[in-house]
RNA sequence: GCGGGUGUGGCGGAACUGGUAGACGCGACGGAUUCAAAAUCCGUUUCUGGUGACAGAGUGUCGGUUCGAGUCCGACCACCCGCACCA
């Protein structure tokens, strides 16, 4: 019967066993003594401290920083302990690596932890900062402290600010209305993400959409930059690159200007400019749909009533993707009639539409009911013509129908006059030839154009906790820039969060200036910037922390693009594509020379642990249950109230599911070594990892099992050099170590922690056997084995850096393994002279042959035709045919 | 709807460009050590049949290419993720 006790009881209590049997050698290993000790070793030696003055080629490993929530919680803990295997394994490569932290710390959750607990947003993050960057230190992380900064630093804002007024110089900042999703309750303008079911998520108001004067980084400037520029990120996923290419969402087609037939347009009004991708279907047109805010439904409205009222109810259903989704689709004749480019006798209706949207090519489509889902559910609603353009090759023109289902793949022009037989593509570059040569009051119709799904990226946020705008509106002189030699633009200590809406507004001195042109009274910004600026920049930072100007652009140059950057996949969009702006933007102002700010990225998996929860529907924590694995399966138990609770799927971890498992529980009890060391066993890094305490036990029990390997080797090992030996007894001592070098040393340049932790774990195996009788053992065996443990200690280093420091000093190594160089491998070690071939017949393996290395084919050959099995098999017939790949496998073809 | 990914023992997962499927870990089972336990060590562990050597089956399903397929091709199923009135 195992009843394990799950947390509730605290871990097992390793630490009483200090020395297991009198006599014997060796203690169990204490990482709560150890690890401390270690990292101050380390800081004392700053080993970690990067010179940017250092010849050596350089190495810049990042891992997104974070948030100053509370807490470090598990998830951070695998992302930086990816990031450390990697620095601490190109330090020991001989790179000057770079492996920096700060932290990300303007935001909202500093302004509600004000609102709650009555303390400044300011005291809240940096005291916040003091506890992660604590528990950040317990993990053994060989970060470079020195350059630490928060975004929030005055020191790191104003740097900012002057990039902001850099950008603003250039053109890459604008000024100008757009509609925000605006919360009426909390007064300030809502991401989409906090937008819930057309509710303020905080306030539970409902969402109102308002037209609003705001900053804008033209990022759309760069559209076709940035989509191009995604082919060469070979060093990102595909994933990300293919999810960025479809943000930008470039499309090539055709802007069509339709003429107004006269009495029906509103007075003024000439014409409706459309953007098609599909301007080959335009004799399948039967209809205009315009958006809400389009300035001809604008006007048509005016003198209509009832299109008023549907014009208003279309603005108010709000922007977010929510609502749209689910809105039915809806539209209202205008009146207005446009004629079609082809033919001057054929009129067309136009509608306002719910589903158009203003913001996307010209705010104007014509629909084609027969080519496009959408336009067909609308022409059926309002019994609009419906006629088939496109047909797949094949079908039959007289009888092609469209029923229910739209045609929208490609195919053979039919009822299109002129176009009639060509394909859909043919026909697109015949209208477009047509129309761009036609004219329209001195005008082409139509001109080919290529849009982007991207708009400019919004950043003025109405909130206190952020990087102030550095601009002044005056009444005379209008907006005006700060001066430079005026900035930081600090924001105000002493803030009253009692009302609701943007605190700097309320401040009774801080927004009033004089004019920096004209000296009258005039009015700071008060919008902040959007946090995503912040994190635009940091990784350039780093290179240069305490720098008077944002960066220093020759360090800059040779430290970037960073070589791997490590994070979640949900910054796979935002925060990658604005950084590939801002990199752009600060090229463009003379910061520095590249565009691509990451080389390398990875995306690491989530951590997640089951769920618990109780009969009322409580969530419980993994300590507050008991799991027991007496009975049939396993079955949890509530400790409190001893009842059975329902064990949930894997969820990551959250504090609204309870799931969670911190840091500390594991380091107060395991250390920082097992967590680390678990964290990227088992589970390939870009794959979530389920925690489990077994998992853990697991991980513990190996860097025991390592330490008494290596303790128990000590005595027989200290007073000989190391030496592989190339034959004899010790060799496959020497074979064994060679190898796993080699292969951990591929996986980790791949990042693949799982494989590497199992070949560490195939060495320690293969060196158990022959280390029990090390004591016996003559001088070459011994020199083997020291040499054997000093590549253990070095493979395990980057992992379990304080355990390979222990260990290092157990065998009198010289220095810290922190600072010490990775061995190499030899070729001649990692390769076997004879091989063992397995042997099918007729694609079964059969049995092996074990042969030289050199042997060439016909002696594989000969060789395998002697053995029994195969005589037996063939039956005195000789074979259809030998397949012999060499080091690999015969075949033998009965 | 569009785009992408994944599917391998009881579980997490290995398997480089087609070449011994199941490395390594977890769990389970058996044994050693112990007065007993903890800790540790040794062994077994894809399934089916057989005491056994061994035989057969087996990488979501069906089919194909090949001397040989987890890997390549075609169709399908399931799950996961991203985007989404984009004209």
């Amino acid at each position: 019967m195992t009843v394990s006790a799950n947390r509730g009881e605290g871990p097992p209590n390793i630490f009483l066993f200090l020395c297991e049997k009198p006599g014997m050698a060796t203690e169990r290993y204490n990482p709560r003594t150890s690890e401390p000790r270690w990292q101050k070793a380390w800081e004392e030696a700053r080993l970690f401290e990067t010179s940017n003055e250092d010849e050596r080629p350089t190495y810049y490993v990042l891992e997104m920083f974070p948030y100053p929530s509370g807490r470090i919680h598990i998830g951070h803990t695998r992302n930086y302990t990816m990031g450390d295997v990697v620095a601490r394994y190109k330090r020991a490569k001989g790179f000057n690596v770079l492996h920096p932290m700060g932290w990300d710390a303007f935001g909202m959750p500093a302004e509600n932890a004000a609102m709650q607990n009555k303390v400044q947003p300011k005291e809240w993050t940096y005291q916040t900062i003091a506890v992660m960057r604590d528990q950040l230190k317990m993990m053994g992380l060989s970060l470079d402290w020195s350059r630490e900064f928060a975004t929030c630093d005055v020191d790191y804002y104003h740097r900012q600010q002057m990039l902001f007024l850099d950008f603003h110089e250039k053109g890459l900042v604008t000024r100008k209305t757009s509609k925000v999703n605006w919360d009426p309750v909390d007064r300030t303008v809502l991401a989409n993400e906090q937008v819930i079911d057309g509710r303020g998520w905080r306030s539970g108001a409902l969402v109102e959409s308002r037209e609003l004067a705001q900053w804008f980084f033209k990022i759309t400037d760069y559209s076709e930059d940035l989509l191009e520029a995604l082919d060469g990120l070979e060093g990102w996923p595909e994933k990300v690159r293919l999810m960025q290419r479809n943000w930008i969402g470039r499309s090539e087609g055709l802007s069509i200007r339709w003429p107004l037939v006269e009495d029906t347009a509103p007075h003024g009004e000439q014409e409706l400019e459309v953007y098609t991708t599909r301007p080959d279907t335009i004799f399948g047109a039967s209809f205009m749909a315009i958006a809400a805010d389009h300035p001809l439904a604008r006007k048509a409205a005016e003198g209509n009533a009832e299109l008023a009222a549907f014009v208003e109810e279309c603005r108010r259903v709000g922007t977010s993707a929510a609502v749209l989704e689910t809105a039915e689709k809806k539209g209202f004749d205008t009146g207005i009639r446009v004629r079609h480019p082809f033919d001057p006798e054929w009129t067309l209706p136009v509608y306002v539409a719910n589903f158009v949207l203003m913001e996307y090519g010209t705010g104007a489509i014509f629909g084609c009911p027969s080519g496009d889902q959408r336009d067909l559910d609308f022409a059926r609603k309002y019994g609009l013509p419906v006629v088939p353009v496109v047909m797949p090759e094949g079908a039959d023109a007289a009888t092609f129908q469209i029923a229910d289902e739209a045609y929208s793949d490609d195919g053979v022009m039919i009822n299109s006059r002129f176009l009639d037989g060509l394909s859909n593509d043919e026909a697109f570059e015949e209208v477009a030839k047509q129309l761009e040569h036609e004219t329209l009051s001195g005008r082409p119709v139509a001109e080919r154009k290529v849009n982007f799904r991207l708009r400019d990226w919004g950043i003025s946020r109405q909130r206190y906790w952020g990087c102030p705008i550095p601009m002044i509106h005056c009444d005379a002189c209008g907006v005006v820039p700060v001066p430079k030699e005026d900035l930081p633009v600090k924001l105000p200590d002493d803030i009253d969060f009692e009302k609701p809406g943007n605190p700097l507004d309320r401040h009774p001195t801080w927004r009033h200036v004089k004019c920096p042109q004209c000296s009258a009274d005039a009015r700071r910004e008060t919008d902040t910037m959007d946090t995503f600026v912040d994190s635009s920049w940091y990784f350039v930072r780093f290179t240069a922390p305490h720098a008077e100007t944002p960066t220093e652009r020759d360090v800059a140059n040779r430290w970037l693009p960073v070589d791997q950057y490590i994070g979640g996949i949900e910054h796979a969009i935002l925060h990658l594509l604005y950084s590939r702006f801002f990199t752009r933007g600060m090229r463009e102002t003379g910061h520095l020379d590249f565009a691509e700010p990451f080389k390398g990225l990875f995306t690491q998996g989530m951590v997640v642990h089951e769920t618990y929860r109780a009969e009322d529907g409580r969530w419980l924590a993994p300590s507050e249950v008991r799991i027991d694995t007496s009975g049939e399966g396993r079955k949890a138990f509530e400790v409190a109230t001893g009842r059975e609770v329902t064990v949930g799927s894997l969820e990551k971890m959250s504090k609204s599911k309870k799931n969670t498992v911190s840091p500390e529980e594991i380091t107060e009890s395991f250390g920082a070594d097992t967590a680390r060391w678990f964290m990227l066993s088992d589970s390939p890094p870009d794959r979530d990892v389920e925690w489990t305490d077994d998992g853990a036990a697991g991980a513990h029990r190996f860097i025991q099992r390592v330490w008494r390997l290596v303790g128990e080797a000590a005595p027989a090992i200290a007073d000989v050099t190391p030496a592989a030996a190339r034959d004899g007894g010790a060799a496959p001592i020497s074979k064994a170590a060679h190898k796993a070098l080699k292969v951990v040393e591929e996986d980790i340049e791949q990042l693949a922690f799982n494989r590497a932790i199992a070949r560490i774990h195939q060495l320690a195996n293969e060196l158990q056997a022959p280390f029990g009788t090390l004591a016996e053992a003559d001088r070459a065996t011994r020199s083997a084995a020291r040499e054997a443990v000093e590549i253990l200690i070095h493979l395990i280093a980057p992992f379990m850096p304080h355990l390979a420091e222990e260990c290092w000093a157990a065998i009198g190594g010289e220095g810290l393994v922190s600072a010490s160089a990775w061995p190499q491998y030899d070729p001649a070690l990692v390769v076997d002279d004879l091989i063992v071939l397995p042997v099918q017949i007729n694609g079964k393996k059969r049995g092996d042959l074990t042969i030289a290395r050199e042997a060439d084919q016909a002696a594989v050959e000969k060789a395998v035709l002697a053995l029994d099995f195969v005589q037996k098999a063939l039956n005195g017939a000789s074979p259809r045919r030998v397949i012999v790949v060499p080091n690999r496998i015969v075949n033998v073809v009965a």
